[in-house]
DNA sequence: TTTATTGCAAAGTATTTGCAAGGCG
DNA sequence: CGCCTTGCAAATACTTTGCAATAAA
């Protein structure tokens, strides 16, 4: 199943339609190999002469997260969250997606896998951040 | 050195001062003991029927994240950055600090660690995000 | 006394929403 | 034709900034 039947099926599934400007984003999405971000694809379309609006941009943008066609990356929300450092050993999060609950986490070996990886890409590190989200032991 | 002893000094470096204001924020995210934004410091001080402007804490949040006193988690920016996961798998990332660069990794060993930790907190994971901040090959 | 800092309000940035006009099925 | 979708503009949420009054050193 190509990534336009699959929106197909999604949409129809929701009762939903498949316009041109969706058409276009989906289109324009699989065609950008690297990240982007929503005002990237309005310049990809004033480029090329379409126009569609920033407004269908997001909604569609949305729909396509809930057809699990794209996903978000790097980003959990729209505001930062902090944690103090002196005194706290660095660790890793796992977020409970149902109460918000944040569980800390320390392994090693996962550090240590990380740092072979870097040596691999002869990339630096400086910090890092791993994540992992679901369901904690009581919502689940 | 206390992180009040870390803060002064950094401020003595920087030729800044110790305000009241200061002191009962970097106080108050000492105390604080999960992760908190901006806002929950408000509250907090209103409260402890204290006056700290919204302004004040952001301009000493981010102070206090140069002093590496707190950092900044789950979040990169302000803004949501998208891929497509269609014929794309899985795969974590290697963000270039400099010059923006995004290097995709995989990594199976890393990937089985995170479910032992999942296991270890019995906690159903969904999804996860690795990211690895530093300098690429030809920034470092 | 000098210079940094505060609070306020206005501006900025990313995203969402209400509504009337238009398009898909 | 009925209902969904679009574009626009206004609204929202979080954060930053200019400026005059105030406080630290």
């Amino acid at each position: 199943m190509s990534h336009e039947e699959q929106f197909l099926s999604c949409l129809k599934e929701k009762g939903l339609k498949l316009t041109r400007e969706r058409r276009l984003i989906l289109n324009e999405v699989y065609n950008t190999t690297s990240h982007f971000e929503a005002d990237d694809l309005l310049v990809a379309f004033r480029n090329q002469g379409q126009h569609i609006s920033r407004a269908s941009i997001f909604r569609t943008l949305k729909l396509l997260t809930e057809c699990g066609l794209i996903r978000k990356v790097l980003i959990e929300e729209n505001r930062s969250c902090y944690e103090y450092i002196y005194g706290h050993q660095h660790h890793d999060h796992l977020i409970c997606l149902k109460c918000g609950k944040i569980i800390e986490f320390r392994n090693s070996k996962i550090e240590k896998l990380q740092d072979s990886v870097c040596r691999e890409f002869a990339f630096e590190p400086t910090d890092h951040s791993l994540k992992i989200l679901g369901y904690c032991k009581k919502c689940r």
